[in-house]
DNA sequence: TTCTTTCTTTACCTGTAGGTACAAAACATG
DNA sequence: CATGTTTTGTACCTACAGGTAAAGAAAGAA
C-alpha cells in the first residue's frame, strides 16, 4: 500500500557507497548524494534518515560486496598460493580500476572516522577481522598440504598479510602506480 | 618594524598540525583551529592565508619532525635488524600514545585527500618515498654485513615493509589494540 | 469514490564554514 | 610625537550543510 518508490533504494545505497567512497565522510554533501542518486532531497532523507545512517548502509554493502568477494576467493579450496596471488591481482586491478584509484573504503573509513565515529570504526574493525581470519584459513590450509613450512604461525602470517593489503591501498591512493603495486605484491609473495 | 606577532608561528603550525592529525583536513572547522591555536580568527588568516595553506604547512611540519625521525633513526650505524626492531616499536607507541590512536598524518592525508588535492598528495608521496628509501639503504647494509640474504632485493624488502608500517598505522586507528600491532611486527621482522 | 498510507516536491529554516573588512593597537623611525 | 607598518579584535558577509514541514500525487483498501 501507499505509493510506490520511483527508486531502487538497494541501487541507490549502491551509488551512495561510490560517493562515500571516493570522497570520504564529511566531504559528501547532501548535494552530491541528490546529484549522484538522482532522487530529491525529500525522498533521499526519507528513505534513509539522515546522511550517517546512509554512510552506514553504504559501508555495510562495502562489507557484503568488495570485502565479501575477497574472503571468498580466499575461501575456494585448492592450492592456496595462486589464490593469494589472485587476491593481490584483485585489489591491484581494484585500484588502478576506470575512475581512479579510490583505495579501500574501509580503510578510507579507519583513517577519516576511526575512533571517534563508533559505528564505522566497529564495522571496520570486523572487516579486518574477517578478512585476517580468511587468510589464517588459507594459511592453515597451505600449511596441511606442504606449501606453507610448519613452523610458521598462521595467524602471525595472516596479520602480516592484512596489513600489507591494507597498505597497498593506501599507497595506491597516493599514486602509487602500477609497478609500485605490484613490486609490494611480489615481496609479500616472496617471503611467504 | 610594526606591531610584533603574540605568538609563535611555529608553536601554532605545531598545534594546527595535531589538529588536523587528529580529525582530518575536511571535519577541521576554523573554530577548531582559533580554539586550538588559541588566537583570533583575524590573526589566523592574517598569517596563514587559509585553512588549505596552513594545512600545507602543518604536513610539512609532519614530514620535517615524526617523518624525518624515523629516517634518522633508520640512517644510524650498526646492526640493522635492531633498527628495524626500533623503528616498528616506535611506531607502535606513537600510536598508542596518550590522546588515542591517531596513526598517520600521511596516512590520513593520503586516504582523505589522495587524488583529490594535488599538493597533499604530492607531499605524501615523497615522504613515503623517502621512507622506502631509507628502508632500502638499510637492507643493503644488511646485506654487506651478513644479516640479510644477499639475494634478497632491498627494493623488494623494502616496499614491503613501507607498505606493512603504513597497514599497521591505518589497524591502529580501527582499535588495533597493542598486541595486534605487535604480532603485525613480529611477523614482519620473521620473514626478513 | 473516498480514505489511508506512503512517496515526492518544493519551500523553508538554523547554524556554521570559510573568509573579508576595518578600525584600533603596538611597534620602529625620523 | 607624527608617520608608516604590521598585527589584532570585532563585526560582518555569502553560501551552503544538513535537515524539516507541508502539501500534493500515486497506489491499495473499504
Amino acid at each position: 500500500m501507499g505509493r510506490p518508490k520511483q527508486f531502487d533504494p538497494d541501487a541507490a545505497v549502491g551509488k551512495a557507497m561510490d560517493v562515500f567512497w571516493r570522497k570520504g565522510y564529511a566531504a559528501t554533501t547532501p548535494q552530491d548524494l541528490v546529484d549522484e542518486l538522482g532522487i530529491g532531497k525529500g525522498s533521499l532523507y526519507h528513505a534513509f534518515g539522515s546522511k550517517h545512517a546512509l554512510f552506514e548502509r553504504a559501508l555495510e554493502r562495502y562489507r557484503d560486496t568488495q570485502a565479501a568477494a575477497l574472503v571468498e576467493l580466499l575461501d575456494q579450496p585448492g592450492p592456496v598460493r595462486p589464490l593469494l596471488r589472485s587476491a593481490l591481482e584483485l585489489l591491484i586491478e581494484t585500484d588502478l580500476g576506470e575512475t581512479g584509484p579510490h583505495g579501500c573504503f574501509a580503510v578510507n573509513t579507519a583513517t577519516e572516522l576511526g575512533g571517534r565515529d563508533e559505528a564505522p570504526t566497529e564495522l571496520v574493525r570486523r572487516m579486518f577481522e574477517r578478512t585476517e581470519g580468511a587468510f589464517k584459513a588459507a594459511v592453515e590450509r597451505g600449511r596441511r598440504t606442504g606449501e606453507f613450512a610448519p613452523d610458521r604461525d598462521p595467524a602471525e602470517v595472516a596479520s602480516l598479510m592484512l596489513a600489507t593489503l591494507v597498505g597497498m591501498r593506501v599507497i595506491a591512493r597516493a599514486q602509487g602506480g602500477r609497478e609500485r603495486l605490484q613490486r609490494v605484491a611480489d615481496a609479500l609473495l616472496a617471503v611467504l
